[in-house]
Parts: structure tokens; C-alpha cells; sequence
DNA sequence: TAGCCTTGCTACATCGGTTGAGCAATTTTG
DNA sequence: CAAAATTGCTCAACCGATGTAGCAAGGCTA
């Protein structure tokens, strides 16, 4: 394996000097009064011998990185995975080099993984449904680091989230009224979440806007905030003392794993018996029987409002609240 | 803003030379004599000061990067959310950086991709599911780095593939057992994918490999390899002019949501209507009604092989087969 | 024909770590 | 007690690209 090429050995072959060969290949040659001949010769040898520039090197001197990184909590939803090829598309629409890396939910391993792109050089930080938001913009403080928080909010850099409660409500409504048939005035069950995360807070809170829409009272006990796994879902609704209900509003796609695993266990899956709805959309989910829609993140506007406030200058550290879609059954 | 702390700043504040800090906090302080007591005082410095090292200084110099790039597809199934998130965990386990870039099975965008990991001076590339695997091997080769392939082979690098052939087959059994009470001796039908595919055509030659351990015959018009989309499987399904079948092999998740749309417009979703099995997992299509079991690719396997192969001297250019897991249904 | 401008380059310091060579002070050995 | 070995550091070159300062050659002006 012979060594890559460097721009001195291109110098070499082209007769020239490094600093001629590095202008010419950065795009900067024109300005730097290198002539067209020059730089013809020295791209086509370039090219002729596979010369690939060390960014490394270029980003030590130059000390523009380009590099936006983002710290995501897992690949294994719709959801997240649209975020990560979203966020590429557009980083790299926007000239820039993404760097996505997985932190499992896990507040240490978040900060671990917003340190080790601090030492490669990020220019950027998006914090996706980060545990610890503001600890991640602390780190990134330190270093000069620009931050940004998505899908969670912060209190310490710009956050852009969906509109939880509003998505809730509108579902909710969708719900209640493809319920109004069979159990009128019957509130809906609310499974999944922890109360005390904001996202699921925001989307108790629309979900009892929706009830008082229509002027349904929810009992306490129908907020089932048992934790987001399947298995806690399927526990959750064991431990459920009340009637079956009509209606079940599933606060994640995680939790409605166990959500119908309980009501195929009961023969209760199908249109004509209990109906469900969603936050968080996925393809399979909206093709069970029973479901009635679900509340669809607009990532591809969440995205946008994330470059959107990393081209102005002096973002604000306010929470933009993106809507939802709501989608059909099936 | 101040400026990052650098190694100098901290010798500064150590009374130290750059190069005995440099060494305290890369960890070769031992082997070059630097006394516990100047490296506590250092490290101490260092952390107080939020001192960071800059990566791309360390590997412009000492040519070892540490980091591993991977090309992958999509991010939009759970069998590419699996490999990308193992991905990550064992890098970083091997203590290497990994940085995955998503190529949307467009041949040119791989070969960008491959070009810019080089850039970044990836020690090794694996490229997954990759549409011209060899093409990005000869960019690695071209730069003296490593390549190895994941999910779809190549001729030029190790590749570490499903063994789909024997893991369509066993789903293929487990269908036709499922089938036997009702449709005794009656073929399945297969829905999916391109014939010319490495994976489908392997997955094919299963599918005829069950039928013919159960002594069916597999007329050639059962195989509708029409594409991956699920309008694809869906408008070939329309387009079958035989029977209803019992039993359908769907030849990936995607072209699965064709068919279980396809089978609810014509109301047979149903245990007791068609069944059919699905090589890929996913957990929603596990619980959509009908379906008897889904060829589960064993992502940690395949990721343990591929670092064992990275770790070996000189791998081979072959191919290795990771047995698949059928699941059962629900 | 001297003085100035433009063109088309090159020289060299620099970014922040890494590492082989080397040196002074101390300790061990013969 | 001198020579050798060990300890604990420092020096300086280097990785590859960048960009400022500057220089030689030629053209243009006064």
C-alpha cells in the first residue's frame, strides 16, 4: 500500500507550488490569482492520481470544521430514523458534514457522546429527545460549541418540538368521535409515557383538551403513564379495573406493542371492538385493525425550523412548537 | 467566547513542556517517564480547565484516525435501525469512532459517501446493503483503506451476509406447516423484490427449497418478484389471476405493507383467511393478524463477525453466512 | 527611462498534538 | 569514587493544508 497523496506530491508532479495546488483543489484559485492553465493542469493530475484532500489537516489550519453533529436516542422507531436521514439530507444540502451517534436514553452516555464530538471539532450539537438537555449544552458552552435541542426542549438553547399537546388533541378528537357510535360521552384510556416527561405531559394535557371539547370528563384513573415498553403498557392495562373501554389513545408507538399484544390476547383487536389511536406514527401500526389514526411529527418541517435557526444570528432560546399530522386508519 | 484550551495552555498553567502534557493526557505518560505526581497535577489542570483534545491535530499526526465509516441504505426499517445502533456500540466498544452516512441505495451517492469518509480519514469503511459494493471497495482500496461488506456481498472485500437462502427456506416450512390443515399440497405464493437480487434471488431459491422438502411443485407464475415498493406487491397481487392463496412468503417489510393493505381491501386479514410470513422483522408487522412468523436477521451476530474478520490479519474475500431466526407469530 | 501596477506565482509560519532524540540530575554498580 | 544506568523531563521536527506576505517579470504610464 503506497502512501496516500498529498498536495505536495501533486505540487511535485505539476511543477508547482503546495500552496498553487492547495488553492487550486479548495475552489480558492481564482481569488488567489492562480491562472486557468495552472489550474487545469493541476486538477487533472489530481484526479489522474486519486488525490483525496485530508480533511483533518484542512480543518486544523482553517479551523472551520463543517461538522454538525447530532445526539439521537435510538434507530429503532419511524420516527427517529426519518430525524437521522432527514438531518443528513439537509446537513449535507447545507454544505456541512452530519455525525449522528446514539446515546441510548442514557444521560452519561449523552454527555460522553457530546464530548467526543466536541474533540472532533463540531461546529454544531443537536440534541434530539435528550435526558439531559441543558447538560449537553453545558458541554458544548465550554467549547464554543453552538447547540440546539429537538424533539425535547431545554431551557438553556433554542429547543424546536413538535406541538405534543395540540397533535393529542386533535387525535383525541379524532378518537372520541370514532367512538361517538358505539360509547357516547365515554372518555378514552391514555396509555404509555411517564407523566413527568414533558412530552407526555403536553399530550395529557391535550388529551384532555379534546375531552373537554367535547365535554367529557376524564377520571384520573384513566391516565395510565406506566412507562413507555410494551411490557408496561400490557401491565398497565392487567392492572386496569374498569371496563374495557372503546377507545384507547397509545402516547407512543413503543407502547402500543404491548397495547395490542393485550387486546389480541383478549380477542379485543378489530374495528368492531376496541379502537386506538397513536402518537407517533409507523407503517405497520396504522395497518392493525382498530386503529383510527395517528399523530404524524412533521420532521421534514422540524428539520427545516432546525436549519432555519442555525442560519440566523442571534437565535433565541425559545421552544418553536412544530404541528402534527394526523393520519388516517390504515 | 474564549478560545479552546490547547495542550501549550495547560503546560502553561503545569509548568510543564506541551510534550509531557501531551503525553499525560493521551495516556503514554508511563512509557515515557513522566512521574505520577506531574500527571495528576496535569490531568487535574486539564479537567478544571475543560480541556478537550483536538482529534484532527492527533490524527494528522500520528495517521491512526480511529475511525470507522459505514454505508447504509436507509434508516427506515428495524433491520438498518438494529445494524446501525450495534454498529455503534461495538465500534465505540473497540475503542474506534464510527460515522455512519446513509446513501439511499443511489450508487453515486455511495461512491460520494465512500470519497467523503476518505476524506475523513476512516480507517475502514462497511458498506451495508451497499447497490455497487465493489465500486466502493475500489475507492477504498484507491486509498489504502479498508472495506468490508454487510448485507449484500462483493467480489472484492469480505462480505458478512444473512443466510438468506436457508432462512426462506425454514420460513418456508413454517408457512406450509401453518397452511397444511386448509390448503394441504398447495403452493405458497411469493411476493417481493427483484429476481436479479443477490438476497431475493437466494431467498427464491429457499422458498423452492421448502416447497420441494414437502414434495409441492412451485409453478414459476407463484414468484412475484414485481419490486420492493409496497404499491409494487400490491398491484402484482392485483394483477394474480390465480386463487386467493393460503399462504403468502413476503420477501421483505416493505413489500410487506402491499400486501397486508391488499389483503384488508379484500377483507381476508384474518388467522383464518391468508397467512403469510415475511423475511425481516419488524414488531407491528409481527402482530398484524395472519402472520405466522418472520425470518428475523441476526444483527448480532453478523456485527460480531464483522469486527472478528476486521481483527483477523489477512481476511479473505468471501463470503460468510449468518444463520437468520424465524420467529413465531404475534 | 524611471516609477507604478498587475499578473502569477512561491516561501514560510501556522493550526495542535505526537514522538524520537537527547540532556541534566540522581541513583546504582563495579 | 568514577562509570554506567535510570529517572524525569524538554526540544524540535513533523503530519497536510492554508493564507499572508512578498517577489520577479512584464506591461503601462508620466
Amino acid at each position: 500500500m503506497t502512501r496516500r497523496k498529498t498536495i505536495y506530491d501533486i505540487a511535485e508532479l505539476a511543477n508547482a507550488s503546495p500552496s498553487a495546488v492547495s488553492a487550486v483543489l479548495n475552489g480558492s484559485w481564482e481569488k488567489r490569482r492562480i491562472s486557468r492553465k495552472t489550474a487545469e493542469r493541476v486538477k487533472a493530475l489530481a484526479e489522474a492520481h486519486g488525490y483525496s484532500r485530508n480533511i483533518q489537516a484542512s480543518v486544523l489550519r482553517s479551523a472551520r470544521s463543517k461538522i454538525i453533529g447530532m445526539i439521537i436516542p435510538k434507530y429503532d422507531n419511524r420516527y427517529f430514523g426519518a430525524i437521522a436521514e432527514r438531518f443528513e439530507a439537509t446537513a449535507r444540502n447545507h454544505g456541512l458534514f452530519p455525525v449522528i451517534t446514539c446515546a441510548q436514553r442514557d444521560p452519561e452516555l449523552e454527555a460522553a457522546a457530546a464530548r467526543e464530538l466536541v474533540s472532533y471539532q463540531v461546529e454544531t450539537i443537536i440534541a434530539t429527545g435528550a435526558t439531559d438537555p441543558d447538560g449537553i449544552t453545558d458541554i458544548c458552552r465550554a467549547a464554543g460549541v453552538r447547540s440546539l435541542n429537538l424533539d425535547l426542549p431545554g431551557s438553556a438553547a433554542p429547543s424546536i418540538v413538535s406541538d405534543n399537546r395540540g397533535g393529542a388533541r386533535d387525535l383525541t378528537l379524532k378518537l372520541l368521535d370514532a367512538c361517538h357510535g358505539t360509547a357516547p360521552g365515554q372518555p378514552l384510556l391514555f396509555v404509555g409515557g411517564r407523566a413527568t416527561d414533558h412530552n407526555t405531559a403536553a399530550r395529557i394535557a391535550g388529551f384532555r383538551d379534546g375531552h373537554a371539547d367535547r365535554g367529557i370528563e376524564v377520571p384520573e384513573s384513566n391516565i395510565l403513564a406506566c412507562g413507555y415498553a410494551g411490557a408496561k403498557a400490557y401491565a398497565a392495562l392487567d392492572a386496569w379495573t374498569g371496563d374495557l373501554p372503546r377507545g384507547i389513545f397509545v402516547n407512543s408507538t413503543i407502547s402500543l406493542e404491548g397495547v395490542i399484544r393485550w387486546l389480541g390476547d383478549r380477542g379485543a383487536l378489530g374495528a368492531d371492538r376496541t379502537l386506538f389511536g397513536c402518537f407517533d406514527w409507523d407503517p405497520f401500526g396504522a395497518l392493525i385493525p382498530g386503529n383510527v389514526g395517528m399523530a404524524r411529527q412533521d420532521v421534514n418541517a422540524m428539520m427545516d425550523e432546525v436549519f432555519r435557526v442555525l442560519g440566523s444570528d442571534q437565535p433565541e432560546e425559545k421552544v418553536t412548537l412544530i404541528p402534527c399530522n394526523i393520519t388516517d386508519a390504515g
